[in-house]
DNA sequence: TTGAATAATTAGGTAAGCCTAATTAAATTA
DNA sequence: TAATTTAATTAGGCTTACCTAATTATTCAA
């Protein structure tokens, strides 16, 4: 069945009014939803057509066997993907509940299937060392203290510092800025430092990405760098966390 | 600045566009975002509102400065996810291409900070086994065989394959089936095969949910169970690879 | 048991993002 | 260069999901 979001949204809510209570009023609903009453009337007569609620006008609204069913799956999806957001992505509660808002609507079943085995696999799984998300978190919770290198990745990090550390094969790691102009690579790490990472995302600049060293302006103490085709700009200290692998591309002479 | 989800595919598929033939047309987005023309032609009217274009009626069609980063951000968005769904969660690329558009616009920046790190911390830091992706990659594979218990699965599986195995400290590991009315516990793994976790999921069963056994009906081979307050069923045979974990649970007279 | 307060509904309106049909502009080709 | 084809725009409409202001039900309390 086709349902918009926002019916779904109305449908948690009653869903979850009616665990606490019995049923749901009007008044509850829009406060919850944060919009008016006439808007919240209006949903309800769309979700009784389509025969999730049982609602007729001044009455209580509850759901019925149907919506019941669905609110429910909708319920869970939610509670799921909020316990991947806290879990394994270490979100706090609240930006956990508010991003799986808008997460549960977007994700197909295939998607959410794999994200569930993931979630199994990191948490549960007796082949995986626990101590792995443990360590992710402690990884985290370092890079949340800012201007500190978090101790759990001077050892990843620390590697990298030093001009084309060969890490396998013929794929030598740099640092963004010892790369020479003219010199192209993949980005494989951005370091830590939590302000700093989300920085140099918000420039578009992600690991995977293609870039390329143009030039240094030692004015603005900022290297130009291409990204994928397109020109910006990285400050001298966020080029000292990109971590980029060159040598294993294709050479365009 | 906000930019509804729609003018952001339309300024992303410029962006494509431009890459290509220097120019975008109205014909071309029409038929890439598979809307008709004069849709078109009112986004456009709003991008170059906003300065996110140059448009003017009969022309062609180019990015500003301006639109061109903010472009420049959303494709890379969406390429990171991309990689994500198809590097860590093994979706096949046209999958991944589409979920990745769904979710570009409902993560905020904090999270695609957080599922960077876990992308780096899975693919790249020194620290982690390497071979824990691959692994789990080729368990996802496996569970896509059918009718087949993966090989890679049956030792974490095949342990709780008995009543009451006892995993850690005081909390129980049984299977759904082998659940008494009345015994509740929390899932902890859903186990292999594909389609039938599937299945499981689509009633609303997530690893997390606390579950409670109610009754089995031998006449339709299935269980009768309540999840987080919900009742439903689960065949014999999806009960067979539910794992639930029972007795470090506070327990209610 | 009747005001007063609270809750819910009507009525009428807006914005986004689509659509089709009709028209106009631009490009192509005979 | 005129006719035809292709591309783009106007005009007018629809749906979803909101809103405010005004009205009507319901509930509560004196």
């Amino acid at each position: 069945m086709q349902i918009s979001n926002s019916l779904q949204d109305y449908l948690k809510i009653i869903f979850d009014l009616t665990k606490q209570k019995k049923f749901a009023r009007i008044k509850d609903i829009s406060k919850i939803k944060n919009v008016s009453m006439p808007s919240v009337t209006e949903a309800m007569r769309k979700l009784s057509k389509l025969g999730l609620i049982e609602y007729h006008a001044y009455e209580i609204i509850q759901l019925t066997e149907k919506g019941k069913g669905l609110a429910h799956y909708i319920f869970n999806i939610h509670h799921f993907l909020t316990r991947f957001l806290t879990d394994i992505l270490n979100l706090k509660p609240e930006k956990a509940e508010s991003e799986a808002c808008k997460l549960e609507h977007s994700l197909d079943i295939e998607t959410l299937e794999r994200m569930v085995l993931l979630y199994q696999y990191l948490t549960s799984c007796p082949k995986v060392d626990h101590s792995l998300v443990k360590d992710f978190k402690e990884c985290l919770a370092s890079c949340e203290r800012k201007n500190k290198m978090p101790d759990i990745c001077r050892d990843c990090f620390v590697k990298t510092r030093f001009p084309h550390y060969v890490k396998q094969g013929t794929a030598k790691h740099v640092l963004l800025k010892d790369m020479k102009p003219g010199e192209k690579g993949n980005i494989v790490m951005i370091g830590p430092h939590l302000e700093m990472r989300k920085n140099i995302l918000k420039k578009g600049i992600f690991p995977g990405n293609e870039i390329e060293m143009i030039r240094e302006d030692r004015e603005i103490k900022s290297f130009i760098v291409n990204v994928d085709g397109y020109n910006t700009s990285v400050t001298s200290n966020e080029a000292c966390i990109i971590e980029v692998e060159v040598g294993s591309q294709k050479e365009e002479s």
